[in-house]
DNA sequence: ATAGATTATGGTTAATTGTGGGTAATATTC
DNA sequence: GAATATTACCCACAATTAACCATAATCTAT
């Protein structure tokens, strides 16, 4: 058994430099497998963050999209919405990647920015969003999470 | 009959340097199966400890966590909180592991360290707080004990 | 009981990593 | 086409992390 190749856990508190550019901690691209060429796909996530998919994980995403029929509209917006701010990039020989003017914006970064491995992707947050949001949810207290604890025996 | 592999039971003294290195009890490495490849994943547990697993068996809740679609909110909290701060970590020639500094204050751990094997995993304490922490459950009305006592036989 | 092996713990050196800035190449605008 | 902005590429440094070595205490076996 080998360590799970394009699997990312814990956090890393790194921070945004004038031109954009955001290290990708050394743990992550350590087990990108050799197909992903140094490349990362990077849209926007479902919460107020980013997302970011190794290329190799993200072509298998297309694939599904691939499989819906456009004759649903249901279909059609969503796939509309989760490749429209897509893009590929490749991280530098300092292991930084560009994150676009709008991704920035989108997710509401500033300076500090909070990495998360989130197993198949990348998340990254502003840190004062990430707290409130997580304070939120806990207040739903929901029956949903406990049935999860009790599905996957920690 | 052969020793169960990846299994852990009985309690050690050791001590944190100042570094954050903490020992794994010799015992404990030696029940390692080879596929570990001498590696753990340590992160926090949910009382004010810190859980330390076999690579092997967390690779095993990884692949749980890679079945939940992010297009749901309580998978995307769930896997969050699940793999946040957890990180893997490789035995040095003495037998250390390196204790982010995250998880050294999550835990409360000051210089001494009590290490508990929990079967399928290890946690390890600060000793004051798991005295309080047993002393307060003892209290609580051991209903849940009977509960538990048609689940398991001893 | 004693010699040898193993184990727990401390410190030192070497390598890696995160971050800032600079320069050349490319693209964009006027 | 020239001027400006944008992007990609390269170098440098400080801080952290990981690898290495050493020693005292403990355990094992003859």
């Amino acid at each position: 058994m080998t360590i799970n190749k394009n699997t990312f856990t814990g956090e890393f508190s790194y921070s945004l430099d004038s031109k954009g550019r955001l290290n990708i901690p050394a743990r992550f691209r350590n087990v990108l497998s050799k197909e992903n060429q140094r490349s990362f796909v990077i849209t926007r996530g479902m919460d107020t963050c980013v997302w970011v998919y190794p290329l190799e994980i993200w072509l298998t995403i297309e694939d599904e999209l691939r499989k819906l029929s456009s004759l649903s509209r249901i279909n059609r917006s969503f796939v509309r919405s989760t490749v429209r701010y897509a893009s590929t990039v490749q991280y530098d020989k300092q292991g930084r990647i560009a994150l676009s003017q709008n991704l920035i914006h989108y997710a509401k970064l500033k300076k500090d920015a909070l990495i998360i491995g989130m197993v198949n992707k990348i998340e990254i947050w502003n840190p004062k969003l990430l707290n409130t949001a997580e304070k939120d949810f806990n207040e739903i207290k929901s029956s949903e999470f406990d049935e999860l604890a009790n599905q996957i025996i920690l």
